[in-house]
RNA sequence: GAAGUCGGCUGGACAGUCGCUGUGAUGGGGUUCGCCCUGUCAUGGAGGAAAGUCCGGGCUCCACAGGGUAAAGGUGCCAGGUAACACCUGGGCGAUGUAAAUCGACGGCCAGUGCCACAGAAAAGAUACCGCCUGUCCCCACUCGGGUGCAGGUAAGGGUGAAAUGGUGCGGUAAGAGCGCACCGCGCUGCUGGCAACAGGAGUGGCAGGGUAAACCCCACCUGGAGCAAGACCAAAUAGGGAUCCUUAUGGUGUGGCCCGCAUCGGAUCCGGGUAGGUUGCUUGAGGCGUAUGGUGACAUGCGUCCCAGAUGAAUGGCUGUCCUAGACAGAACCCGGCUUACAGGCUGACUUCCGCC
């Protein structure tokens, strides 16, 4: 178990693009209601074990993110602020910013219970999304 | 040394690196001059329970603006602490334990009402099923006596039950009975100690009286309601409202190059309400730490010192390395004081019992 987590490695210094943005501020996420609405009306959806992603094409030049993890995911406070953690953390090492996409994640209950694989899951997640919009340019 | 009881503290550590968020300083850009965006540096960033939302407050709005009563709800040995409490401290009583200690809705069923399954004679103004005793009728025997029925006496004994109208002993009696006596228990009245709960002891009454008030109820005391999504401020777009002024049907607006035609009934300015959204409330407080004094203690007072999260789709994290005992329960959302529940380990103090040694 232990050997597995790592086998994934995700901020290492080595990794990092030079000249291009790792952090993830307020620009870079979804804050209002409204917005995630707009997104979620796209119905350009992909499921996954955990999650539930839309997307939505925006004018921003950026990626902004949202995530929703309900107290039907878990009752407990501590695991769903981890999950929520572990979706910016991986969003913001796989450089996501570049691709002009509104993205919602929405956790589904199997998120909770799996916690090393969830982070596998989330970096084959990123990597699809990034190849999504050069199929389609 | 072993077993145990009651507290207190702690809740992985260190280094590197990439982030998020608050604050301060400083540079750049924008600006409606309120501030906003962005870079650099410094620095702060979850808990003992942040939890359950079970009590008590502060704060805010609404109601009453003074008092009382009723309803409804809560509390319930005593004294103290506290802003307040259902909390805490000390004490009393009862229960458990060898003990340290722990636990207790711990006011009132002689104000009233209700309930007490099954069993049992009887479950509450006691009662006579068996038994015991007396009298009497009849029968058997005719020596003591025995039996049946009837009329009484009796709460000693039996059996039932969670619980049966004080307990033990002696006297007493036909048999019995607080019927009498002694001790215990209980009630009442003084006394002594204590602020009190209560305790001790004295006298007195022959003895009242089952349990249940987390049954209604009675007594004493307490309580207005809703909550930060409280509340306050700023305020687009769209629709609608009001005021003033202007223009009037030979008019205005829309369609259209223009006319005819068709549709429609105003226009301008200002104002307040209000939605999205934003700002504020929002962290300096019954505050922490140290110390001195008073108090058995909870705690109080004085002095010194510190500023210790403030997010708002919601930060406090990811990765790598090293170490060990391998990290439990678990995430602030207006703020405090409690209670309750969850919790891997580790450190530490006081006390009790037993064993060994001097």
């Amino acid at each position: 178990m232990l050997g597995e987590l790592k086998g994934v490695p995700d901020c290492l210094p080595e990794k990092r693009v030079p000249g291009q943005h790792h952090g993830f501020e307020k620009s870079q996420r979804l804050l209002k209601p409204t917005a995630f609405r707009q997104v979620l009306r796209q119905h350009h959806q992909t499921r996954s074990r955990s999650f539930t992603i839309s997307t939505a094409v925006n004018q921003q030049g950026h990626a902004r993110l949202g995530i929703a993890v309900s107290r039907k995911v878990s009752k407990r406070a501590v695991v769903r602020n981890r999950i929520k953690r572990q979706i910016r953390e991986t969003f913001r090492c796989h450089h996501v910013t570049s691709v002009a996409l509104d993205i919602v994640l929405i956790a589904k209950p199997a998120a909770a219970l799996r916690k090393v694989e969830l982070r596998k899951e989330l970096a084959t997640l990123w990597q699809n999304l990034l190849n999504y919009p050069v199929k389609h340019c």
